[in-house]
DNA sequence: AACATGTTCGCAAACGTTTGCGGAAACCTT
DNA sequence: AAGGTTTCCGCAAACGTTTGCGAACATGTT
C-alpha cells in the first residue's frame, strides 16, 4: 500500500478534506468522535503527511545544511554529532555538505541549500573563502546563517567559534608558569583569523607577563609541513624544551616527527597542544593540551540558530571557554 | 527581493506560467528568442525554482538518509565523506541520523526518513537490532535501503560491507610471508560476529599453511585494554616478534604501550593491523596494514542504490576486497 | 415565533511546478 | 483559395496540504 493522503482517508471515511486534516491536529471544529475515528483509521493505515506539500505551502522546512571543508577531522565530528542529537530532539534534520577546502565547490552547496530552502546553515568556511557576500546574502532571504569554527572576520554574522584568544593566552600562562625558556610554536596558515587571533593573543600573553622565554613561532598548513618543521628545528641538536602545536593536524605532524626523532617526550621535549581532545589520547605520555571541544559549541550554534528562526535578528559571537587537560607531555 | 518563481518571471515577461517553466528547460516549444529572453531574465533575478513544489508533484527527492550508530568513529567517517562526494556530484544531499547504537532512536529515524520521503536509505544497524521488518517494509514502499557495514544477516536485503574473512586472511598470509614465529594476536570482544569472522579466519590460515609460527590470540574490548594487555606481555622480557591488532580501537591501545615501553619499530616489535587507514599514519613508522577504508565501500554502496533506484530489483551482498597497505613497522 | 449563538462540517483557494491538449497564427502545398 | 502543416504559446489540471469563510443544522434565549 503505497503513499496514503488526506483524500483517501477522507474518502474511506466519507468526509470532506479538510475535517480529516483538521481531525488529526485536534482541532475543536470538528466533533470529538468524529476526530477519534479519523485518528483510529489514519494510524491503522498509518497515514504519514507528506512533507513535501507542508514545505510548499508554509515555505518552510525541518533541514538544516552543514557546510564544512570536511568531514574527515575530530572537531566536526564532535561538533556535527552533537548538532546532530540537538536537531533530532527539535525535529529537525541535518544535511551534511562538503566542500572540500574548495570555495568554488563551497558556493555551489550554498546554493544548493538555498535551493532546498533550508531552515538555516551552520557553516565553517574554507580557508580561501574570502567574499561572504553569499552568504550574507541568504540572511536577507531569512535563511539564518551561523558560521562556527572558521569564521569570517567581518563583524556582522553570527559567529559560535572557540574563544581563540582565550586558549591562546591559557596556553601561554602554562608555558610560563612551567618556565619554559624556548619555545618552538607551530601556528596554522597565517592568513587564518584563527590563526592571528591565537597568535596575537600568545605573544601578548609573553610580553604582558615580561616573561624572557625565547619563542619562536612559525607557520604551517598541513601535518605534512608540520612535520618537517619540527624535522628542521630539532633534527640537529637544538635548544628548545618544549613545541606548541595550535591545532589537531599540527600536533600529529609534531607527534610524527617526535617519534622519528626518538624524543622522549617530556624528557627530551615537551608539548602542549590546543585540541579536541581525542589525538592527544593516542599517546604515550597522553598529550597536555587546551580543550576546544566541538560539543559545546554544537549547542551554542544550535540555540543561536533557534534564537534567529524565533527572530531574533540581532547577531552574536559567541565563544567557548577553553579548559587546560593536564596530561604527562609537559 | 525574496522568492522569485515562474509566475513572477511570466508576469515580467508578459508570458504564461508554462511558457517560461518551458523556456528554462530549453522545450523547442518555444521559440529560440523567447528562450533566451526568458533565460537571461531569470538568471539576472537569481531564480531558484521550488524544490518543494518539485518533489511534491513527482513524489522523488534527491536526499538519501544515513543511518548510523554514531558518527564519531573513523570508519563512519570516511565513508560519509566518500558518500556525501558521490551524492553530491550525482544531485543528491545526504541526511546524516544518529542511533546512539538504541534500536528504539534508529527506528524513530526510520520513521522519519519515511516522513521525509527520501529517495533511499543507507543503514549501519545497532549492535542490538534484531528486527529488520521495518526496514523491508520500507523497500515494499519503493524505499531502497542498502544495509552497510554492520548488517543483518537475513538474506534477502542489499548488503555492502568489508570482506572481514578475507582480510584477516591476508593479514596471517602477510605474517607468513615475512617469515614472523612469535606473534601476539589482538582481537575485539568474543562475541561480537566481526571478531568471530576475523579470528577464525586468522587461525585458519596459519593451519592451512602449515605454519609453524606460534600464535598467541588474546581478547579485548578497548585500547584501554589492549595497551595493558601488551603492557603485560611486552613488559618483561619476551619472545614475540610481532603484534596484530584486529582494529584501530586496538591499535591505538598497543602503540600506546610501544610508546610507554620505548621499543622502536619494527626493530624491538613488527606491528601489524587491521585499519581504516588514518590511524596508522599518526605513527612513526606509519604503520603496516590491511585496509578496510570505508572509502571504496561508500562507493560500491552508493552505486548499489543508483542501480535499486534505476529499478533493479534483486538484491545484492558485496564485499569489499582488503588491500595491504605497506608501511614501515613489518 | 423570531432571533442570536454554537457546533460541525465542506468549498475553494493557495503554495510552485509540470505537462497534455488545444488554439491561433503563419507558412507551405496544390 | 482551400486545405494542410508547422510554429509558438496559453489553459487548466494535478501533486497534498492548510485555512478563511460560510452553510447547515441544532440549541438556547427572549
Amino acid at each position: 500500500m503505497p503513499d496514503v493522503t488526506l483524500k483517501k482517508l477522507a474518502e474511506l471515511l466519507n468526509l470532506s478534506i479538510s475535517t480529516v486534516s483538521r481531525a488529526l491536529k485536534d482541532h475543536t471544529d470538528v466533533a470529538i468522535e468524529t476526530r477519534q475515528r479519523v485518528k483510529q483509521l489514519a494510524a491503522m493505515v498509518d497515514y504519514e503527511p507528506n512533507t513535501y506539500a507542508i514545505n510548499l505551502r508554509t515555505n518552510l522546512s525541518r533541514e538544516f545544511g552543514v557546510i564544512i571543508p570536511g568531514i574527515a577531522n575530530d572537531f566536526y565530528q564532535s561538533f556535527i554529532s552533537s548538532l546532530e542529537e540537538e536537531a533530532r530532539h527539535n525535529g529537525y534534520s541535518l544535511i551534511i555538505l562538503q566542500s572540500g577546502d574548495d570555495p568554488v565547490i563551497e558556493l555551489e552547496n550554498l546554493r544548493r541549500c538555498k535551493q532546498n530552502r533550508l531552515a538555516g546553515i551552520f557553516v565553517s568556511i574554507t580557508s580561501k573563502t574570502n567574499d561572504i557576500n553569499p552568504f550574507l546574502r541568504l540572511v536577507e532571504q531569512h535563511i539564518p546563517v551561523i558560521f562556527f569554527d572558521i569564521v569570517p572576520s567581518f563583524e556582522a554574522c553570527n559567529k559560535v567559534c572557540v574563544d581563540d584568544a582565550a586558549a591562546a593566552v591559557l596556553a601561554a600562562e602554562t608555558l610560563i608558569a612551567q618556565k619554559k625558556k624556548n619555545i618552538l610554536a607551530i601556528f596554522g596558515k597565517s592568513q587564518l583569523s584563527i590563526t592571528q587571533k591565537r597568535l596575537q593573543a600568545f605573544n601578548e600573553t609573553f610580553s604582558k607577563y615580561g616573561s624572557d622565554a625565547q619563542v619562536c613561532c612559525l607557520h604551517s598548513g598541513s601535518t605534512a609541513e608540520s612535520f618537517e618543521t619540527v624535522m628542521d628545528h630539532l633534527g640537529s641538536p637544538h635548544q628548545y624544551d618544549v613545541v606548541f602545536c595550535m591545532s589537531d593536524e599540527i600536533l600529529i605532524g609534531v607527534m610524527k616527527a617526535a617519534q622519528t626523532l626518538g624524543l622522549v617526550l617530556p624528557k627530551d621535549i615537551g608539548i602542549l597542544a590546543i585540541s579536541e581532545g581525542i589525538i592527544p589520547t593516542y599517546y604515550f605520555p597522553r598529550i597536555t593540551y587546551i580543550e576546544t571541544s566541538g560539543f559545546k559549541l554544537a549547542k551554542m550554534a544550535f540555540s543561536r540558530m533557534l534564537a534567529c528562526i524565533a527572530g531574533s535578528s540581532y547577531v552574536q559571537e559567541l565563544k567557548s571557554e577553553p579548559v587546560l587537560i593536564a596530561g604527562g607531555s609537559l
